[in-house]
RNA sequence: GCGGGCGUCGCCAAGUGGUUAAGGCAGCGGCUUGUGGCGCCGCUAUUCGGGGGUUCGAAUCCCCUCGCUCGCCCCA
């Protein structure tokens, strides 16, 4: 019999990553709350057809990458390949919109069908924030400063914000056209993958990564200069925005965006930690989505974050600064308390005190093998616990046991450090000894 | 989808045609059947991702396949 396995590109994340996702996730769930942001969960199975009308026909993700079969009612179903879609259907389908604007954040699962390298599995997480409803250029400012504190403050380095516009619909048609003939007029200097796009996406020419073409481009004409009075307007204004902020940012005329509902500023945030995966971050603006997907005319903006890359980052990050904030994730908490006992009573009585000492809110660990005491103590030593607590048949007899300092502590150690006696109808004592600041609500 | 590298125990690994497949970490047991951290002793891969082939003989060579990884494409 062959050995199951995960599907290619689907990973498993085990305790040790788990941890680090779970303070990842409740340091973001904080800086959204702050933000004003609320939770949105969509399901992880659409109809196709949002996200070929939402994302765009053409674009790659729709075209080879996403995870498209036939239900059993005979409807097309696609597992999401990105959460901006999913969102604005469930806002038009809900009528959120009528209530006002609405600051949304949600995070999940996507999926899509490419080759996994670095940062990049076909089951992949994101986390992201969509503002509906908000035209203002201050509100582009404001939605990248969520992603920018919080990346700062889980203490992401060598961040970068890119920045450019994509303007209005006409502005890329009209660049378009210019950059096409720009480009056909030095075709033969244009490598073969550059050639191809010319007829099918010629905007993503623009960050090409072939040298050759690089160097060509620094002379084409850029979008940036073709902007329409108003969108170079729109533009001045986010950047003034994000001076304000103190944001550093860096204009990048050859940023463009994979997904076709983008226009007006479209950024990305990096980090110098990574290779060639180095978007952290990804957003822009939508105003034309919502409308294209049957619902009111809304304008929006938002931004998603790679939760793989991100602890790439962080883990490189941590490496290169112990005492930096990334570090925090690789702290692990051992219990406060380690339950020895054995003998048939004893380890009852020490299953019903676990349960009571975990109500007054202390992080016990119970050991269940009734091995010899010396290898239960290994074990406490082991997993770190600052204490030990010893439950025998004498203990159980006498109503009291002994509370034991673990690890070796240093010489001047204080009472509250020493082993001691507690009775075990009153564990009041005891809990305020391991954790001052345990909750403390013993039952009775 | 295209191109390069890789795959030996849970983890890190030595081994490059003939070895009983080193070693370390972790785990388990013992020295120590009621007191830990250290130490010592022992156990833990009939088998080298899987399948086929070459050979007297394969972890080592060849083919296929699966997976990982790096780059391209694309994207977060």
């Amino acid at each position: 019999m062959t050995k199951l396995q995960s599907l290619r590109g689907m990973v498993d994340l085990l305790p040790e990553q788990t941890r680090h996702w779970q303070v990842v996730e409740s340091v973001a769930r904080e800086h959204f709350r702050r933000a004003g942001l609320q939770e949105i969960r969509t399901p992880l199975l659409e109809v196709t057809d949002l996200f070929a009308r939402g994302i765009g026909e053409a674009t790659d993700v729709v075209g080879k990458e996403m995870y498209s079969f036939v239900d059993r009612g005979d409807r097309s179903c696609t597992l999401r390949p990105e959460g901006t879609a999913s969102v604005v259907r469930a806002a038009v389908q809900h009528g959120l919109l009528s209530q006002g604007p609405q600051r949304l954040w949600y995070g999940g699962p996507m999926f899509r069908y490419e080759r996994p390298q670095a940062g990049r599995q076909r089951q992949f997480h994101q986390i992201g924030v969509e503002l509906l409803g908000f035209s203002s250029p201050r509100s582009d400012a404001e939605v990248i400063a969520v992603a920018w504190a919080l990346l700062a403050d889980l203490g992401v380095q060598g961040l970068a914000l890119e920045i450019n516009s994509l303007g209005i619909p006409e502005d890329r048609k009209r660049y378009r056209a210019e950059l096409v003939a720009w480009l056909e007029a030095r075709i033969d200097q244009l490598d073969d993958d550059s050639r191809q796009r010319l007829a099918t996406n010629p905007l993503r020419i623009l960050d090409s990564k072939h040298p050759q073409t690089q160097a060509l481009l620094e002379q084409a004409p850029t979008l940036l200069s073709t902007l329409c009075e108003e969108s170079q307007e729109r533009f001045a204004e986010v950047k003034l925005a994000l001076s304000a902020l103190e944001i550093p940012f860096h204009i990048n005329t050859r940023l463009v965006r994979g997904l076709d509902y983008y226009g007006h500023t479209a950024f990305e945030i990096t980090s110098d930690q990574l290779g060639a995966q180095a978007t952290v971050c990804g957003g822009g603006r939508y105003d034309g989505l919502i409308d294209q997907l049957g619902g009111p005319s809304t304008p929006a903006i938002g931004w998603a974050l790679g939760m793989e890359r991100l602890m790439l980052v962080l883990e490189a990050s941590a490496d290169a600064d112990p005492d930096g904030s990334a570090a925090r994730l690789t702290t692990t908490n051992p219990p406060d308390l380690y339950l020895v006992n054995r003998g048939e009573s004893a380890e009852r009585l020490a299953l019903v005190l676990a349960q009571k000492l975990r109500a007054a809110g202390l992080v016990v660990e119970l050991d269940g093998s009734g091995a010899a005491f010396g290898k239960q103590f290994k074990r406490a030593d082991r997993c770190g616990a600052s204490w030990a607590l010893v439950i025998g048949e004498d203990e159980v007899e006498r109503g009291e046991a002994q509370l034991k300092r673990l690890h070796s502590v240093s010489s001047e150690a204080s009472d509250a450090s020493k082993d001691q006696l507690h009775r075990l109808d009153d564990l009041s004592g005891l809990v305020h000894v391991v954790n001052p600041l345990a909750p403390s609500n013993l039952p009775r």
